[in-house]
DNA sequence: AACGTCACG
DNA sequence: ACGTACGTGACGTTG
């Protein structure tokens, strides 16, 4: 591509006419009669094209395309390091050249003393000939590139729509799918039939099939089954296998939960490599009906997700669109609403078919399995990802579904007591707040909210959301002394959050047979490799505050036993020293350092005994900062100190940890290079914020770009010790459970004579998950309950 | 469904 | 002049 100057004159030979799309105006030097330039612009937000010929060129500049090249000479291009002649612009150097024609022709003159020149131009001048000369050349664009390619190999071709559909699926360009026309170019049924057969086995022939080829490539076909003691409402009505060696998928009815048992050796056999996609849930699924599930080998779902983790898309029918560019709707053929006659007869036979189409479907799902696994199995090893796909994140698949399965007890007794006590006190608190505005409205509309305070009462406006008055805490905290209404709308707001998300929102996810709750722990969410909590979310249950925090009495072990906490001490910023190779950080860290109370020292320029309280707080959220991947404006935002006060700051650490700085600078480099950051463990992020033309959406990316590797980090060393402490239980047969995770936490609930063992295995197992060049501390405590973990 | 708010690490 | 800390999920209101 280096030689679009030799190919238009090529072009131009061959009595073409030729036109150059670019955005580089150095390209006006090819204008001729026959070569147009043309040059995009934007106007308005939309975009034009202007075109440039040898005669426009002439009208626009007064010199020929050729002599542009000598413009350029003289001017030189800082972005494509042509030094030019200092102290000469664009307009003197046009003004010369329009005037002496070339460079060779002023130098002429110049030498003869003809040249008309005065003062510090004429030194100029007169001192950079040689970089003139060497400016020219390298502005020149060559005409004159050895090719090999005729006009017969530039022809266009009819383009393969299929094939350029199936890589912008692939790169998740969708707006460029719409702008090129290309929805409905997947394979259609017809071409991608005959992918495999689809055959009836019995199930003593599938038994056979599977025992053979000790693997077992699957998809389970769930609906719905609202049975309140269940774990996962949803039952399994059959499943669908597919036969690599044959390349035939088979449809298994499933009627019963006897049904399902005559499989139960085959899915407790961890010999048998089960592939498949949401092995969680196929655990917990089989699991209720007293099934073990062994031999976890593949899921489609984790696979994909290490390949892309920003990629939210991860369900059977999205998969086989993106990888095997197969419209799953279209290819089984939706035309359901063809002949509607009122007849029984119909109807039943409309079942019968409507069955086929679905059984059809799932026959597809399980080939779509086997193929993604191909496809993502190789992108894997080319990502360098293998291990971090089999010794991480496919052993975290049983972690996290016993998890799920073991749940947390609850005393709902306990639940339904702090309950009352928040609901007297909100009716009390609202009766205070509609005497204080003087009237009855909603509290929790923030439209209503901002109308009695910013309108009714004139308050300050401190800060704008997009459709009114904002009402958040910080807002809030500011007008505190301008009213008292404010502090009992603060105290409201806490109290509302704690009744509705966490008592009246916790009360039905507890499960009336167990009491326990039993929250699913997501796997493939998170981008940076995280694990994510839901219904409900138990890893944000409140600890900063006293009354939020009265919560986790309520989660405590059942009988005889003792819940085991133990969280990670600093873990990213353990990591950060580790990845940075920050000697000062390493050095705090080795020395079991107060890590806050050494950056405070550093910032603040005082001895360590001296450094303050704030002084150490105002540190310990730079450091936060830096994890985040700092600006002046957030921390300053945070401090509540000026902007100006905050760069100080930041400056005047960075400047103390330059190893850190180094690492801030390098890293944002490196993901605009490669397009992707990388966690320890290759762990890869895909940043395309940091192409885009708008500067807050590149910051962001840059952003990202600093946290992601400490934060995916410390996400795979946590589930490095808890796949290790989840194995060391099974191995020694202890009956305590892992129980919960919240990132830099994991708690389990022992058995009273298990404890200390307990506690033993998950201090080594959290410390020596992975050695870095400053040690990993974990931290352990044992409590009655959630509340008393320290 | 989107937004504002607020709970956690 | 822009308008910002990173990563999540749930709730209530509003359109």
């Amino acid at each position: 591509m280096m030689c679009f100057g030799t190919l238009s004159r090529y072009g131009e030979k061959q009595g073409l006419e030729v036109t150059i799309l670019s955005g580089d105006r150095d390209t006006f030097q090819l204008a001729t009669d026959k070569v147009t330039i043309r040059i995009p612009h934007t106007k308005g937000g939309k975009t034009e094209t202007d075109e440039y010929n040898r005669e426009k060129i002439i009208e626009k500049y007064g010199l020929e395309p050729k002599q542009l090249i000598d413009v350029k000479g003289l001017q030189g291009d800082a972005s494509d390091n042509i030094p030019g002649v200092p102290g000469v612009g664009e307009k003197t150097a046009l003004s010369l050249i329009q005037k002496f024609g070339s460079i060779e022709n002023l130098y002429e003159k110049v030498e003869k003393g003809e040249a008309d020149l005065k003062g510090k131009q004429k030194e100029n001048i007169e001192n950079n000939k040689e970089l003139a000369f060497l400016s020219k050349t390298l502005g020149t664009i060559n005409l004159e590139v050895p090719i090999q390619d005729t006009l017969d190999d530039f022809k266009v071709e009819e383009w393969d729509k299929k094939k350029v559909l199936e890589i912008f699926k692939e790169l998740n360009f969708n707006r460029y799918i719409d702008r090129f026309s290309l929805r409905g170019e997947e394979k259609s049924k017809e071409e991608s039939k005959d992918l495999f057969q689809m055959v009836d086995k019995s199930k003593e022939e599938v038994i056979k099939l599977i025992e053979e080829q000790k693997q077992m490539i699957f998809y389970i076909h769930t609906i719905e089954d609202l049975k309140p003691e269940k774990i996962i409402k949803e039952k399994i009505v059959g499943f669908s296998i597919f036969d690599e060696k044959t390349q035939v998928a088979i449809y298994i009815s499933v009627q019963s939960e006897e049904d399902m048992q005559d499989f139960k050796a085959i899915f407790e056999n961890k010999d048998i490599k089960k592939i498949s996609i949401n092995l969680t849930k196929t655990y917990i699924l089989l699991k209720q009906l007293e099934i073990n599930l062994e031999g976890m080998e593949y899921d489609i779902a984790i696979s994909s997700y290490i390949l892309n983790p920003t990629n939210n898309k991860l369900e059977i029918e999205r998969l086989i669109e993106q990888y095997l560019n197969i419209d799953v709707h279209e290819w089984i053929g939706q035309e359901q609403e063809e002949k509607q006659i009122n007849l029984f007869d119909a109807m039943q036979a409309n079942q019968v078919e409507n069955n086929k189409k679905e059984q059809e479907k799932y026959a597809l799902y399980s080939y779509g399995i086997f193929k993604i696994k191909e496809i993502t199995l190789k992108k894997l090893e080319e990502i360098g990802a293998l291990k971090l796909f089999y010794e991480i994140d496919m052993p975290t698949i049983e972690v996290l579904s016993n998890m799920q399965w073991n749940g947390m007890y609850v005393d709902e007794e306990e639940l339904n007591e702090f309950g009352k006590e928040l609901t007297q006190k909100l009716e009390t608190i609202t009766q205070i707040i509609y005497e204080m505005a003087g009237e009855e409205f909603n509290i929790n509309s923030t439209k209503q909210l901002g109308e009695i305070l910013f309108e009714k009462m004139k308050l300050p406006v401190i800060k704008k959301t997009k459709s009114g008055y904002s009402t958040d805490v910080d807002v809030l905290e500011k007008l505190k002394k301008e009213d008292p209404i404010i502090q009992q709308i603060l105290d409201y707001r806490q109290l509302m959050k704690l009744n509705s998300t966490y008592v009246e929102g916790l009360k039905p996810y507890i499960n009336p047979k167990t009491k326990r709750i039993h929250s699913f722990f997501h796997q493939t969410i998170t981008a940076t490799g995280r694990i994510s909590s839901t219904e409900p979310n138990l890893q944000n249950i409140p600890t900063r505050f006293e009354l939020g925090k009265r919560v986790r009495k309520v989660f405590r072990p059942e009988e005889k036993k003792v819940y085991v906490d133990a969280d990670y001490s600093q873990i990213e910023l353990r990591v950060l020293a580790h990845i940075s190779g920050d000697e000062h950080m390493i050095r705090a860290f080795k020395e079991g350092q107060d890590i806050h109370k050494q950056a405070a020292s550093k910032v603040f320029k005082t001895p360590m005994e001296e450094v303050s309280k704030e002084q150490r707080s105002d540190a310990k959220a730079v450091n936060f900062g830096i994890v985040y991947g700092i600006s002046d404006f957030g921390l300053g935002e945070q401090l509540g100190i000026s902007r100006k006060k905050a760069k100080q700051y930041i400056t005047e650490y960075l400047d103390q940890y330059a190893g850190i700085k180094e690492f801030m600078e390098n890293i944002t480099k490196e993901a605009t290079e490669k397009g992707y950051v990388e966690t320890l463990f290759h762990r890869r992020r895909y940043i395309p914020e940091l192409k885009s033309n708008n500067y807050m959406v590149r910051q962001f990316g840059s952003r990202a770009a600093m946290n992601t590797p400490i934060q995916g980090t410390a996400a795979d060393i946590m589930k490095i010790a808890m796949i290790k402490v989840y194995q060391e239980i099974k191995k020694r047969g202890l009956q305590s459970k892992i129980v919960l995770q919240v990132h830099d936490e994991m708690m389990v609930e022992a058995v009273e004579t298990e404890k200390e063992e307990i506690k033993e295995i998950m201090k080594q197992s959290m410390e020596s998950a992975i050695s870095l060049t400053v040690p990993l501390i974990a931290d352990i405590s044992e409590a009655k309950n959630w509340y008393d973990c320290k």
